[in-house]
DNA sequence: GCTTTGATC
DNA sequence: GTCCAGATCAAAGCA
């Protein structure tokens, strides 16, 4: 009987695993180790032993960066990048790994896993009787293929493999496998950084070995190469072209230290294993062992529930703590419609389509009981949909969507299942998986698996209630839930439930006037164009203007030509045409996002708007807000400003009111650098972009600084909040590059303690992974140590800008809940919140108390080094509260 | 569904 | 030399 074996090249199969999961989410263990490789070697190994079932296996590692290719090649490998450290550090693992499946794993001073690789296969050739495999990622293995020896290598990622016999290798090459040390040895090879002939590539080389079989005999024949300049290159070329051949070629009498006898396919270390799965995190492999020991964390593939109805509802009456999950049939918790909902806690679980049940006691009771905890998923939206029934939640101890995102921003999702199995429970689909998604999405809510799922879900919040606390615990985030995002939450609700008034007319009227401006430019365009075209489309306009009217090409974007603002502004002193183009863009701007956009999502009811703040979407900590995006209102040209008109008081007889903090993000950046100077200038009241005008352009203390001093020096002090570089403060302020560099190295003379601060922060963000705020708040940077510049250098940005903006998203949250607290008994509302600046409606008997009040409360919500300033403003409209 | 554009802080 | 200001959302065109 034939015996099977199986080498397998350990260095290329771990690189090829570490590149195919790089860029996925959650390769990372508890303790931070990147596991990408491990694990992709692991699901390999999985498939070829369970496909080839071999008797004896063995896995070959590189060792060392000298070889004897070294030796005869000074340069060879030269030109490789060293091997990344999040792929080194996972090496002694997967070492590790192997041995504990069973697998005996070797390595050789001054050789190559390839040599051991081809040592052996000619080991199991002269044995006879041996059916060998080769693993690998690297295509010069193919090069051992044989009647009994077949080359796997890695198609895609590392369980597509391409099968290698002689045949397809002659079908794909042109040649046989022991030819291919002759096809390098003329090519050379880029990668392995070796010359071969000059002039000569794939086409050239393939035929040179089609015609003559080997280097030696075309150097025998010499003679008979056609082509002069082809056999001069040969002729000069001939040392080269021996010596790539000698570094191609595998050595398959490498002095390996063990034989046949000694790699024979064991049995795993099973608690070894299982010691190693859990230390690195890896659920599914765990789960698949099927052993009595692994088994138990989830054998829960059933939840017992029950149907809820007003006969059973009393057993509601025992919980005092419970799990609670509503289940929509639309994002938007506003409108949509409640299917059905979960309820339970630890073994007893309730399921119902009829929402209407839970308004009825006990269970209305236990929600509005403050003494019964309620945990959740996404608490603002439970908030409105309980609101909706006519019940007041109180008492909300555990937001699994909030816990997520205050742990770790880049792996936040909306989904139960997403998070669970982040998280480490396992037993639980995503959303997408049970209903579908996209254009695909069906709720079944009478289906069984419908009732499944939502207990899947509350269980799944149950179970790792305390497990993710933990881990709050540990980040010491515990007060950035409990003191800020939790009630920041409940304040959010109460705001998007009163929504704002928007006047339908209003917003109609500008309407009909924008639009007949628009009719009348596109007119014109027209006659410019000299043929109608659809403006809107930029494929189209770039033809129009670049192909028929030839304007200067001055960027380009993958898909053609740019037309975006700052490309055509440049274009506009010219072009007439463009200039009425930029006109007809903002208009239909304004048009379709805010005129139309709004109008649409007025309530007809209440006339209002109700927008949905995003509590968990930034990576900075800011909230975002959709459905529609009250955030981007215009205000910068007077026409989109026109459109805050329709922003009114829901009573005639009140205001709308505004306050906002000034340069909260500078000051904050005065406080936590600690910088001298910076904080100097907001504690004399100073104003900043001129004090800092002052400092770079070194005018004098008293010196009224121009407009234009003024202007840049703004653009430098946002440029610092950024994260700056020079390239992009002079892209954005249109000086010079060398300019912007001068700019920036005087404003980190000036202002030394902001500068230490930032090449600090940098610093600490490569040590720990991520950066902090004031409040705890934390954003990971895998991208700080990426050798890519590019990428590094946007992680270098977030580092410094991320304290920055997430520590003044934290001030105004904290304000926030200080300011409902203060108007708690009073009838102003809070309607909105724009990053920098709350938003209110304000009776007028109320408003000499507001104008005291808010500002009072907003600037000393937290104590900082430098004042924080508030400034307000109000008028009937949100337009006139400027 | 993705790309381009443009609105805000 | 890398080619880039930070954070978002929505509409429209196009494949």
């Amino acid at each position: 009987m034939t015996k099977k074996l199986l080498l397998i090249d350990g260095n290329s199969i771990a690189f090829r695993a570490f590149y195919a999961l790089y860029n996925a989410n959650g390769f990372t263990s508890d303790s931070g180790l990147h596991t990408s490789a491990i694990y992709g070697f692991n699901r390999m190994l999985d498939k070829v032993l369970a496909e080839e079932e071999p008797t004896k296996v063995l896995v070959a590692f590189d060792a060392g960066k000298t070889t004897f290719r070294t030796a005869i090649f000074s340069d060879y490998k030269g030109d490789r990048l060293r091997t990344p450290q999040e792929l080194l550090e996972q090496i002694p693992y997967i070492k590790e790994l192997v041995e504990d499946r069973g697998i005996v794993s070797y390595e050789l001073d001054n050789y190559e896993a390839d040599d051991i690789i081809g040592t052996f296969v000619k080991l199991a050739e002269d044995a006879g009787d041996y059916q060998t495999t080769v693993i690998t990622g690297d295509r010069d293995l193919t090069q051992l293929s044989s009647d009994t020896t077949t080359v796997k290598v890695t198609k895609k990622g590392v369980t597509e493999l391409d099968t290698f016999t002689p045949e397809f290798v002659k079908e794909k090459l042109g040649i046989l496998p022991t030819q291919i040390v002759d096809f390098k040895g003329l090519k050379g090879d880029t990668s392995d950084n070796y010359p071969g002939v000059t002039k000569v590539g794939n086409v050239t080389a393939t035929k040179l070995i089609q015609q003559f079989g080997s280097i030696e005999s075309i150097y025998d024949n010499i003679e008979s190469v056609s082509g002069k300049k082809l056999k001069e290159h040969l002729i000069e070329d001939r040392d080269k072209a021996f010596n790539a051949k000698k570094l191609a070629t595998i050595n398959r009498n490498s002095p390996v230290g063990i034989g046949l006898d000694d790699i024979d396919f064991n049995n795993a270390k099973t608690e070894k294993l299982i010691k190693l799965y859990k230390e690195l995190g890896f659920k599914s492999f765990l789960k698949n062992m099927n052993t009595a020991e692994t088994k138990s964390d989830f054998e829960f593939n059933k939840i017992n529930y029950t149907q809820l109805t007003a006969d059973n509802i009393n057993e509601i009456n025992s919980f005092d703590e419970l799990t609670i999950q509503i289940e929509l049939d639309d994002e938007n918790y506003h409108q949509a419609e409640m299917l059905g909902f979960s309820i339970g806690f630890k073994d007893k679980w309730f399921v119902s389509n009829d929402v209407d049940l839970l308004k009825l006691s006990p269970i209305k009771s236990k929600l509005e009981d403050i003494t019964v905890k309620k945990n959740l998923f996404d608490v603002k939206k439970n908030y409105v949909c309980l609101h909706r029934l006519g019940i007041e939640l109180k008492n909300v101890d555990f937001d699994m969507l909030l816990v997520s995102y205050l742990l770790d921003t880049n792996n936040n999702s909306n989904d139960v299942g997403t998070i669970s199995k982040l998280h480490g429970y396992e037993n639980i689909r995503t959303d997408d998986e049970v209903y579908g998604k996209g254009a695909k999405k069906i709720i079944d809510p009478n289906s069984e698996e419908f009732f499944e799922h939502l207990v899947h879900k509350t269980y799944s919040i149950d179970y790792l209630h305390d497990k993710m606390f933990t881990k709050l615990n540990d980040n010491d985030q515990a007060k950035l839930y409990w003191d800020i995002e939790l009630p920041v939450a409940l304040v959010l609700s109460k705001m998007e439930i009163n929504g704002i008034t928007v006047s339908e007319t209003t917003l109609s009227e500008m309407g009909s006037k924008l639009q007949e401006r628009l009719s009348e430019i596109e007119q014109t365009i027209y006659q410019e164009a000299g043929e109608e075209f659809n403006i809107g489309s930029p494929k189209q306009l770039g033809v129009i203007l670049f192909d028929k009217l030839k304007l200067p090409v001055i960027k380009k974007t993958k898909t053609g030509y740019s037309t975006a603002v700052d490309v055509l502004e440049k274009l506009a002193p010219d072009a007439q045409i463009v200039q009425n183009v930029l006109e007809y863009r903002q208009i239909s701007k304004l048009l379709s996002t805010y005129i139309d956009g709004l109008i649409k999502v007025i309530n007809p009811n209440d006339h209002k708007i109700h927008t949905r703040y995003l509590q968990t979407l930034t990576q900075t900590g800011r909230l975002s807000s959709v459905d529609p995006n009250l955030q981007n209102i215009p205000i910068r040209s007077e026409d989109g400003r026109k459109i805050r008109k329709a922003f009114v008081p829901s009573d005639n007889n009140w205001v709308i009111f505004s306050s906002d903090y000034s340069q909260i993000e500078l000051r904050v950046l005065a406080s936590i650098t600690g910088d001298e100077n910076l904080q100097m200038a907001f504690k004399n009241g100073e104003d900043i972009h001129e004090a800092t005008a002052r400092r770079i352009f070194g005018l004098a203390k008293d010196e009224v600084v121009n407009g234009d001093y003024r202007r840049q020096a703004k653009a430098v002090n946002f440029g610092i909040v950024y994260g700056i570089s020079d390239y992009g403060l002079s892209q954005n302020t249109g000086i010079s590059r060398k300019q912007a560099k001068t700019f920036i190295d005087k404003y980190f003379a000036e202002y030394p303690g902001v500068k230490e601060y930032m090449d600090n922060i940098v610093k600490q963000a490569r040590e720990y992974g991520y950066v902090e705020t004031i409040a705890n708040r934390r954003r990971y940077l895998p991208d700080i140590n990426n050798r890519n510049f590019s990428k590094r250098s946007f992680a270098e940005r977030t580092a410094m800008n991320t304290p920055i903006q997430g520590s003044a998203a934290d001030i105004i949250k904290i304000a926030m809940i200080k300011v409902q607290e203060a108007i708690k008994d009073l009838d102003t509302k809070m309607l909105l919140q724009v990053h920098d600046e709350l938003i209110f409606e304000v009776p007028e008997y109320e408003l000499e108390q507001i104008k005291e009040l808010i500002p009072k409360v907003m600037d000393s919500a937290v104590k900082l080094e430098v004042p924080l300033k508030v400034e307000s403003n109000w008028g009937h409209s949100w337009y006139d509260a400027k």
